[in-house]
DNA sequence: TATGAATGAGAGTTCATTCAT
DNA sequence: AATGAATGAACTCTCATTCAT
């Protein structure tokens, strides 16, 4: 693409920025929610959650989620407050799985300060994550799920 | 401090920002060393590790950590390396102690993705963490501690 | 109109603005030659000049002459040229009539001075009058024979 | 000057276009608030004011002239408002000489409308004076003062 | 002939760096 | 060592122009 392209389907890198943030974030969004919809016990819920936000990280489409968590200083305070919106539906969503889960005891920390931990484990795979070589997605899935859950069987 | 005077003491901003990282990253190391250097169970000398982390990160005197994470691309190879050296070292002391843990069954997943889901966690906190209110580091070793080690007394 | 769609009749935006140039002079060229044909005493003469420029200058489908005064410097040399002929071929059309005036002591100043002076009252009109509210173009016309034209009843 | 230099100084180039405007236009506004000071009749009153303002357009250090009469759609809505205002006030100052003039009948069009065909022959020199050659300011003002004063000594 | 996405030269701006003081 | 004006490479953006449809 040459230099001034961009700016026939943009009015600025910035608008591009957002777009893209977004869009990706209500797809997310949407997603998401598909999973929340169908009936499982909430430990199955979290494994699908996690295994979800992890395609939203990884998954060679999902760039948009490297602009969200590390490019959000690049755009204006209005459009800043939508994302953050945005991302907050998103984390919010995960609130009463981890409750249900918390008052079964399988998982021993309180949720507001576990939803924090658990998504810092999740986003922090852009940084080490490679698709080529190493762990698949279902691995890094089952590998947080074991990390986290608690077991109450005994 | 004004324009020009950062070039008497550093040859390049790049310079003064591996200055800060090494540095920064030696001390990390050091203090890292001491906690591993006492005789605890594993348990508690994970626990040591994680608060200890949370202090590197997000103490008043800790913003190298911040460039460490999020401003290695501004390197050039040779610096970057050394960087990823030491991150690697610093980084590499815990797999003796997940692994002990593991072994135990006080954690439930496979050490190397542990170790990189754990990392995550705790970096994250940066991004969320506000000294000024909510949580204190002891809450989020607390915190840290209950999500990922699980119990092993029945 | 669609950006593209200009250069079906135009070689470039310099060659569209020629020839609104050109072709708006030419016509005002002509519609003066047609006044100044027309037996009449001079100080008539000049307010009929002085009307036509009005007219020239503010009526709705006079914009080209807007371009010939302040949009000359986007036109190439040879371009310029003609232009200026053409502005010179207009403005020097009013010298014999401005000495026909100041041979009787209707017009008091210099010839040559006093055309650059009126010029500039006329031309200056485009950036204050608003057909909307104010005066009308007679109004105009009104005011600057009063204001040039000199008594010699007494 | 090179690309970059402008920006030691200036905040960008509008700014720099507002702060040689407004200078300039406070200045002028000072040089003529000392002339209208004087007491004078009228008459030499106006014919200092042309003379004066001729210089504020043509003199070598006046390019912020050109800048206020052409380039004031470079300004955003707030920096327009202000030098409007200040042009406002420039004008207005002229309004009392002229109408004592107009009592007198040595000025025989409106107030308003001359006032504007007289700013126009003024500022218009801006687009043909040559200092190099041709006609000096005095005698510039000469012309002016023998085109629009009337004769009421017979 | 008309369209509108793509191009690229040029303008405006930022910022790490240099340099005279 | 410290200063801050000047530099220039790199970036964002605009707009006249081209071109495939």
């Amino acid at each position: 693409m040459h230099s001034g392209s961009l700016f026939c389907h943009f009015k600025s890198k910035e608008a591009l920025l957002y777009e893209v943030m977004q869009k990706g974030m209500r797809s997310a969004l949407a997603r998401q929610t598909i999973v929340l919809r169908g009936k499982h016990d909430s430990a199955a819920t979290l494994r699908q959650l996690i295994r979800l936000h992890f395609e939203t990280l990884l998954e060679s489409n999902s760039d948009f989620m490297w602009a969200v968590l590390y490019e959000s200083r690049a755009l204006n305070t209005r459009q800043l407050r939508l994302i953050e919106e945005l991302q907050g539906n998103y984390e919010a969503a995960w609130t009463p799985v981890l409750h249900e889960l918390a008052s079964t005891g399988c998982l021993r920390a309180e949720v507001p300060l576990a939803r924090h931990l658990i998504f810092g484990s999740l986003n922090w795979s852009l940084q080490w994550f490679d698709a080529k070589n190493g762990a698949s997605l279902d691995d890094l899935t089952d590998a947080m799920v074991a990390l986290v859950m608690h077991d109450t069987s005994r």
